[in-house]
DNA sequence: CGAACCTTTCAAAGATTTCTGAAACCTCCG
DNA sequence: CGGAGGTTTCAGAAATCTTTGAAAGGTTCG
């Protein structure tokens, strides 16, 4: 079929070795794991262990999977750079290629996806203190439970700047000292215990 | 208090205040994406921001739940030590309360869940790098072509052992050091250039 | 011991998400 | 220009994942 150069030698067409299958499942089940499409990392994987860019026909082929789906598929990688389009001069078809530096791929998400998602969360839950403290203010909640559920959200709050935090060092490879993280944290349960009731480390 | 609702003041039970509801909602999708049903990250924030233990009722009242979803799901947040069950006397039903300690919750789902991915994903790379090696010499397979495919996998191996690590890290409250795993991670990047083609890290 | 009340289970209904095939679109070549 | 690939779009089909209602299972109390 695809005479051209995608794939020279016939092993490469045939059902791949069983070893590049089991790294191409392996892979998109960490991807999904991750919350992509499970797609995006089988079709990626066969993109890695490629020798030369592969055609959509090509991947087609190996995913078992129509031109649509490819499309669609490629067309998310592409967009977070996980993969790269090359064109060959005397050809027409779009050719692909992996992005090699995983790291960079892996920084990526978390700045984009994951941090966008602290981000908004943190933002809710401001909104919502304020807004509970506006009914305090106004009278229509029952006082001691409005300031049980404030201490509940400061302390999501907390949480939250601290996720922020570690991502934020992650992505710009500092050094994370998860201990001093994690003090922070068990520091404010304890703080709500306090008012909450549990004090005991338990099992 | 205790005996019977587990909701002495009416505002318990009215739909919660758009404060709390917010919260919930945010919860919810912060678990979604992090791979667990949204109702298991609502039924727990609801929980959390209760100040006394709730029925199965109650959370079927506030999350617009049948009582078998309730039981699936709090099932569930009690295999991962989400929330824990009380008993009151007098009272037969079943009360919830939220395990307040959310560090120790993402250290167990981490060691938990992610590692045992992380590990399971080691193995098969294992696995099949032997079984390229068989097939190679057996000769049933391009050798340069066999070579590629084993330094990508060998890179992937890296990549985890370099994932398994920071989560053990992570977990057991140690100090990462990023900046040295990421050059780690590049190091391999180039060595793998040199065989396959690219040279030039870019933007 | 048996009735009352909860909780759990499970097959079926309901929703969502994902994939496909056909048609619309391009782009490049002759 | 006209056409032959090749790629993208999109509505419907298919596969998945969730939720539900009903019935079975357990406990507690009288």
């Amino acid at each position: 079929m695809s005479r051209s150069q995608s794939a020279p030698d016939s092993t490469a067409l045939t059902p791949v070795f069983d070893a590049e299958r089991e790294v191409v499942e392996v892979v998109g089940r960490l991807m999904e794991f991750w919350g992509f499409r499970r797609h995006l990392g089988r079709t990626w994987a066969v993109l890695y262990l490629s020798p030369e860019p592969l055609t959509a026909n090509d991947l087609a082929d190996r995913l078992q999977l129509s031109a649509s789906a490819i499309s669609l598929t490629v067309g998310e990688l592409l967009q977070w750079g996980a993969v790269k389009k090359t064109r060959v001069p005397g050809d027409r078809r779009d050719f692909f290629v992996a992005e090699t530096s995983i790291w960079k791929l892996v920084t990526r998400v978390l700045s984009q996806r994951e941090l966008a998602l602290v981000r908004d969360t943190a933002e809710t839950l401001v909104r919502a203190a304020a807004a509970l403290d506006a009914g305090r203010r106004a009278g229509q909640i029952d006082a001691a439970r409005a300031r049980f559920v404030r201490k509940r959200i400061d302390k999501l709050r907390l949480l939250s700047s601290v996720g922020e935090r570690l991502l934020g060092a992650f992505v710009s490879g500092r050094t994370l000292d998860v201990g001093a993280v994690r003090e922070v944290a068990d520091r404010d349960g304890i703080d709500v215990s306090v008012d909450g009731d549990e004090g005991g480390a338990d099992a």
